[in-house]
This record gives C-alpha cells, structure tokens and sequence, in this order.
DNA sequence: CGTACATCTGAAACTGAGTCTTATCGGTTC
DNA sequence: GAACCGATAAGACTCAGTTTCAGATGTACG
C-alpha cells in the first residue's frame, strides 16, 4: 500500500512489493494470487461466510438471512476503516482496480441471486425477481459503502443501512401484496353510533387484515 | 473466435490471431486496445449511444428515456444474435471474459445511475433510489438477455423485456406514491341519495386523486 | 512530375505479470 | 542419522501490452 501511494499502482512492480516485504517475488505469488490479489485479499473468506450465512437459512427466515448477510459484509470494511480507506482511494484512481471490484461485487451479487432465487422456488417472474432483488440488495450495500468511504469512515453506516435496506424490502413486500386500493371495505354503522365506537370498529377491522 | 473455439481462450496468443488475420501483431493492438477488446469491440459505441439517448431526455420523459436505452442495448445484442450467441459461449467459459464483461455492464449501470440521480436531484434518499433504479434497469435487461442467450436466440426477447422493465417501472412508481391505506377518505352522503349517486361522488373522488 | 505530409503497417526491442522448474533451508518423524 | 515435508528462493520462460523506428501507401500542393 505504501508503496501503492508513493509511486502508483502501475509503476510499482511485484518486484518492487517483494524486496519491500524482505521476500521473494516466487514468495509473492504462493502468498497472493496476482497483483491486485494484494490489495483484496480476503474476499474469497468473506463471500464463503456469506454463503455459509445464506446457506444457514431457510425460507422462512430468508429476509433476515439476507439482511445479516449484507451486515456482514458491510461490518468486514468497517472493522478494518484504515485498511478500508486507503484501498478505497486506490481503487478509485486506478481502472483496472475497480473493474477487479467490480467483478468481486458480482460475486456477492451471483451467491444472492442465487439464495433468492431458491427461496422463491418457481412461482411466476421467480428468476427476474431474483434477479431484482439481489441486484437491489448488493446496490443498496454500494450505496451506503461508499457514502460511508467518502466521508472517510467518520460515522456509523449501520443505520443507513438498515434504512436502505429496508427501503429495498418494503419495495418487493409492497410488490408481492394487493395494493389497498384492491381491497374495498364497506361498513355500516348506526346513525346513533358515536365517534369513538366507529373508530374502533374501523380500526379492528383494519387490525383483522391479512399482511 | 474460430481460434478461441479450436484452442481455447488462454491457448491462443495474439500472435495466432495476427497470423491468421493476416496482420501484424503491431496492426493488432492499433485495432483493439487488448485481446479482450477484440471479443467485446463496440462497447464503447453502444455506451456513447446510450449516454446520448438518456441525455436527449428530460425530467418528463425519463422513464421513457430509460426503457428506450435499455431497448437499445438489447437490440444491439438481438441484431447480432449469431455473434451475441458465440460470444456468450466463449464468455461463459473464460473467468477473464466474465469479468470484463461485468465491469462492462458495470458502466451502463454508472450511466443509468447518474441520469437517474440527475432525474430525482435532491429529493429525499434520491443517491440511494438512483443507485437501486440503475441496478434493477440492469439487471432486468441482463435477466432478459441471458434468458434469450441460453434459449440460442431462439426468440424476440421484446416482449419478456417490456414484461421486465414494467415490473421494475411499477415497484419504483408504487413506491413512490403513498399508499393508499395512508390516505383518509370521509365522504357523507345524504340518507336519500341513491346508490349511483353514492357511487359516482366516490368514482369522482378516486379520479381526482393526483398520481 | 516531384515534394511534403499524414496514415497505415511492420519489425523488433523492452517491460512486467504470471507460470514453472529446480534447488536450498529448517523442522519433524522414525 | 536418514527420510520427509513445507516454505522459500533463484531463474528461466511465455505472453500481453508498450514503445520506437522504419517502410509503405495515399493525398494535397506547387
């Protein structure tokens, strides 16, 4: 990283990382797979610990799984915001660094897709909705990863992304259910009746709705 | 791609393709930035026609700007369908492939997210609605390609993505406008009103709703 | 017709990532 | 002490991508 900062990305040679490192380029390499591997090298452990947490659930609970997956993920930078940081400002100068990201996300984004996709079994729209809600799921992590990088890690994301991610559920629950506007409710009450009684009336019934 | 297909992706050095192109390896690299460039070579047109597309839109016409780019991207694939089909094959063996791809699906989501983010300005959680909006047009589409891929191209995709992009348009618009059960209604009508008359007043009432 | 200039092409050297093979060192087991 | 095993090192090798230089082709202009 150090010398990432000092000469750039490009200019530093896995030569140059193995002499700083008191070790040998062929030590390099058993150590990390490629260049970049240096720079993210412990995504392969995080996205089996959110495939073992998906994996963990069943259908029931597959909201909650998914919600303390992403919490996961999103914890994995916040623990680490010094380390988090400066690669983030890494990334974001050098091109071939952020596509390697990006392919990462996808990796996220694919074990999702694929927990939600077994989760809605084959009812109609199953795959696009799969589909939907993991690209939604990963985005709402981006969103609020990267809000919390670029203001230098200087806060607490996790209600930001509570937020987000409720925001992402309460689309797709809203989607799955009748819109109100389907349902038609139609009461009587006595003219002599006072307000608090047809209030509560209404309000039970309201309570008795399914959903 | 004969080549890619005989020897495989890794086995075939650009020399090979040179060769048998009947170039030089230099009139190669003049031609395509990179090996994978050949295999992916007007991505960057097609992105330029997208930006320009979402660009020649207003705030009003959004929604139609945005299904228009995405029609796009999808016919650019369905004209090309012998080669889209080749491509894919070869890209879904090839990791380096996939990910080239990825990151490039990656920079039409950036550009649907900076229209959208422009579109919404600053309404309240406009970064993260622009971010899940320009994931899940994304997404959508490459639902709908990769459905039309894996079917050999055997189809017109159209309507699955109109289908698609409908659904994603109707969860972001639902979520939009308050819910109706957040709205109160009293209307009074007079005991000797008739049903008609009871029923016109409500229909007026719903009509007039904005949204 | 000849000259100047731009563009396309080729040849070849060079850098650096990643692979592979072989050798050495340190520690463990029997 | 011998056999063995894991980690390390050294160095050759392949190939993508860059750069530099040189030749070829076409074109505008005097």
């Amino acid at each position: 990283m150090t010398l990432f900062d000092e000469n750039g990305y490009d200019a530093t040679t896995v030569d140059d990382i193995a002499a700083r490192a008191g070790v040998s380029r062929s030590t390099f390499f058993r150590h990390y797979r490629s260049k970049d591997d240096a720079i993210f090298p412990d995504h392969d452990a995080l996205l089996t610990r959110i495939d073992a947490r998906l994996r963990a659930s069943t259908a029931g609970t597959a909201i909650v799984a998914i919600t303390d997956a992403v919490r996961i993920v999103l914890a994995h930078y916040v623990d680490d915001a010094e380390v988090s940081l400066r690669r983030y400002r890494l990334v974001r100068e050098v091109p071939a660094l952020r596509d390697r990201e990006i392919a990462s996300v996808a990796r996220y984004q694919r074990l999702f897709r694929e927990f939600v996709g077994a989760w809605l079994g084959d009812s109609p729209d199953a795959g696009l909705r799969a589909e939907l809600m993991a690209a939604s799921v990963v985005a709402a992590h981006n969103q609020v990863l990267r809000g919390w990088l670029r203001a230098g890690g200087t806060y607490d994301p996790s209600g930001p992304l509570d937020h987000a991610l409720g925001y992402v559920i309460a689309t797709f629950r809203q989607l799955e259910q009748p819109r109100d506007s389907e349902q038609v409710v139609v009461a009587t009450f006595s003219r002599s009746a006072s307000p608090q009684a047809v209030m509560a009336a209404i309000q039970q019934h309201l309570d008795a709705r399914p959903g």
